[in-house]
DNA sequence: AAATCCTAAAATGTATACAATCTTTTCCTT
DNA sequence: AAGGAAAAGATTGTATACATTTTAGGATTT
């Protein structure tokens, strides 16, 4: 039996409505108020008023003393200033492990990522929309590297920088198989370049990489919104 | 009369504690007890656990579900780490202002405090150590840089990364005249190239800037600590 | 003496009651 | 009818009571 991890209402909660607010369930500007929360949560005030707490505290929600919470709505500007700010930040993390040398554990595991790149490329997959398993890549990828670092606030701010609706899910929906392709080599050389301590290339690429899909973001919003 | 900003008592217990945390006034591993704390706050438990949510969050208390909240240890590696952080998002803040030029009210502000920090240094008082008036030069100038980006998750993890005992209230006080030169030359530097739209250089300035100070830390946190 | 279990105390988690503030409506004045 | 005070309603802020979990201590067993 595994071990069930240890939680309380309002982490329960903060977890539930903060996927709500990233999937972009309730509209721009719209009012949370604790006791119509409460009731819907079917729990009471407290854990709630903690939940909204820690989400304005994430960016995610507007908070004024006496007035409550809103949801805090995001403009195109917001989402690329926020990628622009991820991309350092990766950046950075990818400079730190080329700069130190991959652990072996480290280099076995983004090969492996790597290859089911691929596959997923090769396969045809990608063609018909079926993004979900290179989404899941894509995050170990990213999230290998970071945590790579051992570096706690790059860490925290990368994943947070992350946690922006529209962002949260990436923009594959709107990826071509060119995208997919360029996506790929870009994995390829962020990893050539940790693995032959080119710190520049490695901060570089990851960069670009992060900023290219800004840029299909960009360039889809507007007809999506 | 000034207008008094609408504040809550979940508020100011969570202002007054992270002052005393960044100060340095618990020991490190300090269980904070949420009875022991109200007491001493004079309010009840209810704004006291918002507070200790929100000070872990922004990653100044460790929590655990039914155990509560003690004083996060920093390490030194943990505070040079977040130095470099902090020197990547500065310096994306230089750039971004480089790129795109800087304001005339910009130019004028960071003039003004550019020539204040050179009376500080011409006046001989930094000698005598006495530098809180070289600490306000100091964050006016960096502040101003940040602002000008308008680029809010730049300015809020930028913000975060200061909040770090030990960090909060610069090191300042380990600085010999020398120091305070070198940073004064790398305010000018900075300020340079960014009037002269030189990107590359107002980011790699503005990093060699804060690695400086986290130097200056690291060669004196030993004998302090 | 070491380990384990059990119980009591203390701490955190949650619900609810009350207080303060904001919002809306009503009603009065001009 | 417009404007504005004043009262009623709704919402957030805070305190407190109760529930649950953890922790500490001691008794019991091996």
């Amino acid at each position: 039996m595994t071990q069930q991890a240890k939680s309380t209402r309002s982490i329960n909660v903060t977890e539930i409505l903060r996927e709500q607010l990233l999937r972009g369930d309730f509209p721009p500007n719209t009012r949370l108020q604790e006791t119509a929360l409460a009731e819907r949560m079917q729990v009471s005030r407290t854990p709630i008023r903690e939940s909204l707490r820690v989400l304005s505290k994430d960016g995610l929600l507007d908070y004024a003393p006496n007035r409550g919470y809103s949801v805090r709505p995001f403009s195109l500007d917001d989402i690329v200033a926020a990628f622009r700010v991820r991309s350092v930040l990766e950046g950075l993390g990818c400079r730190l492990i080329a700069e130190r040398g991959m652990s072996d554990e480290l280099q076995h595991r983004l090969q492996s990522v790597l290859a089911l790149g691929e596959d997923l490329l090769q396969s045809g997959q990608l063609e018909k929309g079926e993004y979900e398993e290179w989404r899941q890549m894509n995050k170990e990828f990213h999230l290998a590297i970071l945590m790579e670092t051992h570096n706690e606030l790059l860490i925290r701010f990368a994943n947070a920088s992350r946690n922006i609706p529209i962002v949260f899910n990436g923009s594959f929906k709107w990826y071509t198989v060119r995208a997919f392709q360029r996506a790929q080599d870009h994995h390829q050389a962020i990893f050539s370049a940790m693995l032959n301590q080119q710190p520049d290339r490695a901060d570089f690429m990851m960069q670009e990489h992060v900023m290219h899909a800004a840029d299909i973001l960009k360039q889809n919003y507007e007809e999506h919104q």
